[in-house]
DNA sequence: AAGAATTTCAATCATTTGATTAAAATACTT
DNA sequence: AAGTATTTTAATCAAATGATTGAAATTCTT
């Protein structure tokens, strides 16, 4: 009861601050973003950010395991399926994971690089990495190609998703295409992806 | 004459100042780098990195440039060699950068980031992006595959080679898997990319 | 409407950080 | 060896930064 109508700008407040905290760790990253960044982009006090977040860092973790969490949602479910052929699993897998990802097309970079950054923590994310090499997917790579570590052809299909997204700043000058012939291109990945697979599959 | 010996002071500071700051900021990158931290690693005087270059700034310039010439001299000789055929070209290409790259394991995680941080400077870098997509090697996958974009290819190959060093964090403990077992699978992908490769652009 | 709880703010603190300075130490020239 | 130029250091500065405080404003309860 007391907390009926509070909640309502509790969360207003409190999104507003975490989703410029969100912004500004994703342009800047940890190290670089500035408490203060925060607080403009969020039309905030600045003392706001520490009343609902006690600091930056824990500021930084709740951003951060959304994060992971989009980044991992995306795949998981899907390569973990048991009752999905490996075929189908791969032409869902490439066009879910790309139709997010040009949603979110910073979302990997800044991932891979604050995990990089802060190796010490993440153990959650080790979870996520593990159920991956034991997943449906990995074993039906397997099954279709037994003389080749499955792996390989996981961090090559997986590769082929995301790099281009982690590149895109050489590759889009490389072209000289604008964002709308970008994603167009990998809309067409999507077509691609799977075709070149099964081929890798069959020559493997 | 007033250069003679002091250059060979000159070279042994200043280069311990570099190394010094190329390991920091490749561990966390310029704007969490602190010009402490490197003077502390290079065990000089802190005044020292602003005697020899002037500005934080000024050094990660040195620093990064550096890096950006490494990622891309290891691939631009080859792709736009003239007189060398497509899979002469592709084995070299995937045997010359994954040799780099186990060697240089965090490089392109560091550029990456770093340009998406501060993406304004680097007009130099387009430069490079520029000679990728008007190279022979492109030029080849255009003839071999003609109603497919070659870019399309180029983002794949060169996805499959960078993206395992990006992603290593997360395959390493995926996979349970130490240094040097990480590093046989990508000795493992010289072989098994240029087989791959030929069988997407003969599925294309 | 009065009183209590919650939210917001301006001001301020203690550290950290990039950079400078002036003096000391070292190396070089003659 | 004396004098000059170069390199190194300790001390310090000003600005930036994460965080706190106490009071003001707002919202909620009764």
């Amino acid at each position: 009861m007391t907390k009926r109508l509070k909640a309502v700008a509790d969360i207003s407040t409190e999104e507003k601050i975490k989703a410029a905290a969100t912004k500004v760790f994703m342009q800047k990253g940890y190290g670089a973003a500035r408490t203060r960044d925060i607080a403009d982009e969020a039309e905030i006090n600045l003392a706001l950010l520490n009343y609902y977040f006690r600091s930056k860092e824990k500021l930084f973790e709740i951003v951060m395991l959304e994060k992971l969490h989009k980044l991992f949602a995306a795949v998981l479910p899907l390569i973990t399926d048991e009752g999905l052929e490996l075929d189908k699993k791969l032409e869902l897998l490439v066009e879910n994971y790309i139709d997010m990802l040009i949603e979110n097309q910073d979302l990997p970079i800044f991932v891979l690089s604050e995990i990089r950054n802060h190796p010490e923590k993440f153990a959650k994310m080790m979870q996520a990495g593990s159920l991956m090499s034991s997943s449906s997917f990995v074993r039906q790579l397997h099954e279709r190609v037994p003389h080749i570590n499955p792996m390989q052809f996981f961090m090559s299909i997986i590769g082929m998703i995301i790099f281009p997204f982690i590149g895109k700043p050489i590759f889009q000058t490389a072209t000289g295409a604008d964002a709308a012939v970008f994603n167009a291109m990998m809309q067409e990945r999507k077509r691609l992806i799977p075709i070149w697979v099964n081929a890798m599959l069959n020559a493997g």
